[in-house]
This record gives C-alpha cells, structure tokens and sequence, in this order.
DNA sequence: TTTAAAATGATAGTAATACTATCTCATATA
DNA sequence: TATATGAGATAGTATTACTATCATTTTAAA
C-alpha cells in the first residue's frame, strides 16, 4: 500500500497552488533546502530560482514573497503535526498518556518519512524551530491572522488544551499552557543547541531531556 | 536627588559607544521610536537618518548593521530589568515573594520612567515583546554568543534560576523554567494581543492575567 | 589659546534585493 | 483547431544595505 499525503492548505497561502505542479512542488523542496541551509534572512528568491533552474518571475506566480512562502511552510508543518498527533493518539483513551506522546512528537528530532516526497519533514522541522515565529512576530499579525493563515497552530493548540481538559477539567489556563508546551518544545531545543545556558541540557545536547522538562512542568501544572 | 544610570555595554555590541555622543543617543532614542512604529523589519537606517536629521553614513558609524542594533537594544533592555530586578528584590529574603515580584516585573506593562532621558523604556519593553527573539534567532547565533553578545540575557536568566533553587534546592531544571518564564512572560502578552486564541485571555486583555498564569506554571512546578 | 584629534555632514557610488511588466513558446485540453 | 495554462526569457525600477572620500565643525589636550 502506498499513500501519498496531500494537506489542503488555505487559499490566501499562496498566489497558485504549488502542490498541484511540477515547478510548485520545486518550490517548496527547495525553498526548505535553502532556507536550512543559509537561514531566512539570506534566503532569497533569485538563489531559489538559481538552484530550480527557473527565474525569479517565476516563483512570484506562486508566492506573493519570501514571508508569505514562510507563512505557507509554517501552515504546513503544524497542519502535517496536527495529521501526526491525531494519527499516533488514535484509540488511546488515558490523556496522560496522549499529553506524553505529544511532547515527544514536538520536541523530539523527526526522521524524514515518505508520507509527501517534496517535503523533506526534517529539514523543515528544524526550518520552523528557528524561524517558525517569524511568521507571526510582525507588523502585520493582526491582518495575517484575519486571513485565517495561522489557522493550523490555531488548531493544534485547541486540540492540546482540549486534552489537558480531558486530565483536569478544571485546569483554568488550557490554552496558555497548550502553546506554552509548543513554543517550549522548540525553543528549549534552540536554546540547548545554541544558547546552552538557557538550559540545563547543555552538556548531552539530547531531546529527551527538553521532553523530560515539558512533562514534569505540564503534569506539575495540571494535576 | 537626581540620579542618571548609566548602563555599561559590551564592546563588541556598537562600532562607537552611542551612548557618549550626541548623535549617539539620537539613534537610540529615534530607533527605538521607529522601530516601535513600522516594526524592525522595515525600519531602515536612512528612515533613521532622516529623522534624526543625519545621514546613513553616520549611523554606520555606530552599528555595523540594524541586526547589530536590535541586539544592542536587546542586550540594553535585558541589563536594564536585571538592575530593576536587583533593586526591587532587594532586602527580600522569602524566595516566594522574590519569584512573585519577578513575574511581574516581566509580564507587567512598563511605565516609562526617567532614569534614562533618551531611552523610552515602556516602548522598548513593547519592542522586546515582539522582535526580541529576533536577536538570536539567526545563523550566526553561536558566532554572536561567543562575542558574548547575550550576556545580560544569560545573567537575567542565572538569577532567576538561583531563585528557584533558593525556594526549592532539589528542582532539576531551574535554568530552562528561568527561560521558560522569560520567553513566555513576554510571549503570552503578544499572543494575547495579537492572536487570543493562543491564550485564555483573549476576552479582557489584561496582563496581570499572564501573571497568574506564570505563577501558576511556576509555583506548581517547584514545589 | 593654540592645536590636534575626534565627530559629523555632504556627496557619491555599488551590489544586491524585492519586486513588476511584457512577450514568447510549449503543452494540454476541450 | 482554438484556447487556456504554465513556464522561460528579458528588461526595468525603487529600495536596501552598505563603502569610500573629503570637507568642516566641535571638543579636548598641551
């Protein structure tokens, strides 16, 4: 059996959809290569274009400019999280269990699945740890957000909080702590790789221990 | 009695200390003003250059780049609430209280006070709030991190961890709950602000609610 | 008070960035 | 066969992010 994941994305994403042809889904391939390689700020789409063999015209057919193609990518990531974690919650009843996978599934390193073969998950994974708040930490959030574009981060935090409520009902700031655990899962990484004093995982540099500290403040917090 | 403080920079933070010349100060002054109003990534030094009455030029002789003076700015904000937090917690010696005191000061709207002529404090916070995370989340991190560029943030942060610790001695992660509450004190209050949806606070918009919510997180954690 | 150094202003110029516009051509589809 | 779509090629503009030079003013030391 082989299954291809398509994510339908919000229209206001991008000029045309570059899911649905070949220099599109160039784009996006790309884009997460160069991005990783050389940071957003150095990103630009005349290297893209270079390196796809188009022009720079070409990719403003697909993406208004290089912020709104980091909006999409972002869109993209949480949409395929949102995917992963019900996915790999399904059937399980104990939201114990549910909040635990989910910190492993948000702060643990991703290997590159097969689900879409123009995605490389990793890569982009690390894209949106250090970049991913750069979509919204703008001028323009407010407009952005009207346009629904950050609909997908929106989502998985509803559902995060919906599951902390499951384990306590009464716990009064679900939401806050819902995205308190996304923005920790990906910023204590951040920091222990770069800025390792920040943390106290400086000296084995190793993921599970970012997870170990989500679930001792989240279970703290909820009980 | 009137007392200036003055706040001792890194060197490696400016070109020209701006904080001993006329122009100097402008730039500071009028960067943070300009930064406040079109958001850092359309604040230019010409903008700034005409504002001030200068040109390029002579901003360059400051700061090598604008990055370089969000950093600055950052550093500056980040040695500024460590002298604020010094005074205000001093003679205190329940940690409880210290930790209470500290919440607030991070979380809690800035009233520009006059310790500082041509720094507008109360901008600057709004400032740190929304581009802040912008000085580190870069490709030259670690490059920068060695220029000891994110001192004062890492000396905010010890600190704040050598509280938890005097409140509870066994805690295991006092470094990354320190960060914790910085990155989120901040956070929640933009999140509030501009995307409510990620917080339980949408409805009064109130930052004393994102205190609450910290010290929640917080005392429950260490305990 | 003189003098040298430091700070600033004025001007000019460059390479790169972030776009927009237009025209052609291949291909697919109806 | 007509038509729409996707994509390549080319050109052009305004702005950004700098660097260099030189003249003038301000300041601080001798």
């Amino acid at each position: 059996m082989e299954l291809q994941l398509q994510i339908k994305m919000n229209e206001k994403l991008f000029v045309r959809n570059p899911e649905q042809t070949d220099l599109g889904r160039k784009i996006i391939q790309n884009s997460i290569q160069l991005i990783h390689e050389h940071g957003f700020e150095a990103f630009t789409f005349k290297k893209l274009a270079e390196v796809i063999g188009s022009t720079e015209a070409g990719i403003y057919r697909y993406f208004e400019n290089k912020h709104r193609l980091l909006i999409y990518l972002t869109a993209w990531y949480w949409s395929w999280l949102e995917f992963r974690v019900t996915f790999h919650l399904n059937n399980i009843s104990d939201p114990a269990i549910k909040l635990k996978k989910l910190i492993q599934l948000l702060a643990a390193n991703v290997v590159d699945d097969d689900t879409t073969i123009y995605v490389n998950e990793s890569l982009l994974h690390q894209i949106i740890i250090a970049e991913g708040s750069k979509a919204y930490l703008t001028k323009h959030v407010s407009e952005d957000n009207k346009d629904q574009l950050f609909k997908p981060y929106k989502d998985l935090c509803t559902i995060i909080s919906g599951i902390i409520l499951e384990y306590n009902p009464a716990y009064t700031h679900p939401r806050s702590l819902a995205s308190t655990i996304i923005e920790m899962a990906h910023l204590q990484v951040f920091f222990m790789h770069h800025l390792p004093s920040l943390t106290d995982f400086g000296d084995c540099k190793d993921e599970q221990l970012v997870v170990q500290f989500l679930e001792d403040l989240v279970f703290c917090s909820i009980r």
